[in-house]
DNA sequence: GACCTGACGGTAC
DNA sequence: GGTACCGCCAGGT
């Protein structure tokens, strides 16, 4: 089924550690091999596992553009935060907590 | 089966 | 550094 692609995201985005956000660009990346951030954030919005921390994926920016998407809106930013994820301006800190699939070894 | 939309990214200006 | 336009993949209508 094509809805398996939804299940990688998930999968990814469940590897995510804690107090670490990911991109929507480098997920897609990962997972279609193009830019395909679009089809992260689909796949999040059906998010039918309440385990997949879709809190800790952000836009390049740093933006969280799925917090309006949660029950509540600073939801997003409170499960961040009580992650000891530093805010810069109301956007995550991509400097110190931006994680990638690939890195998750290496760095 | 075709067209449009979507929690975005990258490059160009 | 910020804004604007185009591009990519999959799903829904």
């Amino acid at each position: 089924m094509k809805q398996d692609f939804y299940q990688k995201v998930y999968n990814l985005v469940k590897k995510i550690p804690r107090g670490k956000v990911s991109t929507y660009g480098h997920i897609g990346r990962a997972l279609t091999g193009g830019n395909s951030a679009r089809l992260v954030g689909m796949a999040l919005n059906n998010c039918p596992d309440p385990q997949t921390p879709c809190h800790r994926v952000v836009n390049r920016n740093g933006e969280l553009t799925g917090a309006p998407h949660f029950d509540h809106p600073d939801m997003m930013r409170d499960l961040l935060e009580n992650e000891k994820v530093t805010f810069k301006d109301g956007r995550v800190d991509m400097k110190k907590h931006l994680w990638v699939p690939q890195s998750q070894v290496n760095y």
